[in-house]
DNA sequence: CCGCAAAATGAAAGCGCTTACATTACTCGA
DNA sequence: TCGAGTAATGTAAGCGCTTTCATTTTGCGG
């Protein structure tokens, strides 16, 4: 469509008979130039049209405000709350912010964070793990890595998350308190997944010596994934009295399918969910979950974003936001 | 943490000892350089840790491979899938796509406009309504705007979508063909789901000449959303015997009430949702639904995209990709 | 009214690429 | 072996900004 070129900095300069310098200067930081020239940059930038190019900006200053995100999977995700909180939060902080789906592919998530660091991203936020060899590339580069949702033994460089061995830790004690005894747990076969799932099976089996019957989900997240799973449990031997699932969705479709074939929830089967999105709190019966401090998760994303730009050392490499189990009807 | 600066183009030219402007053809068209050169290059990228620049790249040749998406909501959002079919595509054709959340606010929206054609994207995909200020910003521009989910009157270049109006008097019929008789639509107060509700109407009232009850959803889509219209609902004189719901989640939280609360779905409320989503095969009974093809969308925009680039013309401004009324158990 | 510090502006050198154009290196038929 | 035509490469001028450094303007105390 672009019929002619589109104006430049140097074409308001001109129609503010002003340098170019100076009509960058107010851009970036307008007290720097005296109210009266400011006036006519603001008009002559109204009479040009004129958009700034914020590639040949960050060229020249050699910073950018891209932020790139980095998930596994989109709908139905598990993360998409955090995803919100992000988003949000770094667009009002002046972040054009990028969004990548992995997959749950490794050769998928590196060639997005190498697409990220071609466009010289200020920060890439992922989920998944990370070659030696992309590893390499972020730390040769300027831009800040961080690895959300976990605690990672070794971080790239930054991390922002919760224990998922302790998650799994904490929902044992949490089963046991209310005096279930044969707990069917349903893993999402992910790291972090797998890191709950070890949690729960340490801490039941040292804390009451008995086993613990297991599911596994598929990745990607499939529809029927509820009805394969409940059928898989109504085959047990001796049926569970509480199901641990993956994602809230999982809980939820796992009550669906439970009260569908006339059972009771939480009376003749609990479900715990994970993740304490929306749907949660609106189910019949409200589902008990995990929840995730997602506002708290972007807030510190953002903080950091920003302390790096203001130069200042980060301390705290690895930022534990902690969960909480919500108490509710299902369980 | 670049205690170095990176390595460019020319270093990697010193060190395959040929000119930049080859390495630069290397990357670009492979073809073009002779082989044993080619591989000379090849060794010296990987020798350096080359990663190109687009940033540079894009200003230099004046195209970019960025592509904006701007969405109301994300979760819960009736476009999730939508996006994620476009993420896919777009991302496996070599852009990289941005997603900005307008949170149903007309500033928020035109800013993120703004800030892509700041960023010279390659396109932007908007839902939302935009003013004639920024029409004009993006005409002036390079950038494709493609208006997704509707078909407007009056597109400001490109709209891949379907007709609102249509889905309502499809809906009008469908549910008078089934022999309900009194039907009540949940509305979504946006631009398209008033479309939705008039079409709904006009057809309904021609073709019965009976009333329609209503309720209004409120936007954002808040949780609690569900339970707030069935008690509206329940509060009615005379209870109606389908309702038409926004999205599916809605429709899902809907059965989840009636049989909380001793109905039987469909027998005494029959429930109709929108968007066909995971949940809505998924769910007992299964909901009878309208779908939306994410990927007809999806791949229609990736190859207008394509064309474009090829400097063809387009001569479909305005793509109908149709809706499906998918019949199931829950009306 | 002068002189000086501070404020405001300007000049110009890049940032790391792409690409038009010029040049050099091949290939192959006569 | 020569020369024309093609393939491969090089040269250099930008792309539109930021930023350093130099210069001009302004404000103000004496």
């Amino acid at each position: 469509m672009a019929s002619t070129t589109l104006p430049t900095l140097s074409d308001v300069a001109k129609a503010a008979s002003v340098s170019s310098a100076t009509v960058s200067r107010y851009f970036s930081n307008p007290d720097s130039v005296a109210t009266k020239t400011a006036e006519r940059i603001r008009q002559a930038v109204l009479e040009t049209g004129y958009t700034p190019n914020r590639l040949a900006g960050s060229l020249a200053s050699n910073k950018s405000q891209l932020v790139s995100i980095l998930i596994p999977q989109l709908a139905p995700s598990l993360f998409i709350e955090t995803i919100e909180a992000l988003v949000s939060k770094l667009s009002s902080a002046g972040c054009i912010v990028t969004v990548g789906v992995t997959e749950f592919d490794a050769a998928h998530n590196e060639a997005l964070i190498m697409a990220a660091l071609a466009y010289r991203a200020k920060a890439i936020i992922v989920t998944g793990e990370v070659s030696d060899e992309v590893r390499k590339f972020i730390r040769q580069s300027s831009t800040t890595a961080i690895e959300i949702w976990d605690l990672p033994e070794d971080p790239i460089d930054i991390a922002v998350g919760f224990s998922h061995w302790e998650i799994g830790r904490s929902l044992a004690q949490f089963v046991r308190s209310r005096g279930y005894t044969r707990p069917h747990f349903v893993t999402n076969p992910g790291p972090r997944g797998i890191k709950r799932r070890n949690g729960f099976l340490e801490e039941w089996q040292t804390g009451t010596g008995c086993d613990v019957t297991e599911s596994l989900m598929q990745l990607p997240f499939q529809p029927g994934a509820a009805r394969r799973i409940f059928a898989e449990i109504q085959r047990l031997e001796e049926r569970p009295d509480v199901v641990l699932c993956g994602p809230d969705w999982m809980a939820q479709g796992l009550i669906v399918e439970a009260m569908h074939f006339g059972l009771r929830v939480p009376e003749d089967i609990a479900v715990i969910g994970f993740g304490n999105s929306a749907v949660a709190s609106e189910m019949r019966p409200t589902i008990t979950s995990v929840d995730i401090d997602d506002q708290r998760i972007a807030e510190t994303i953002a903080e950091i974003l920003l302390n790096r730009d203001r130069g200042e050392e980060i301390r705290e490499k690895v930022v534990n936001t902690g969960f909480k189990i919500i108490a509710r009807e299902s369980a």
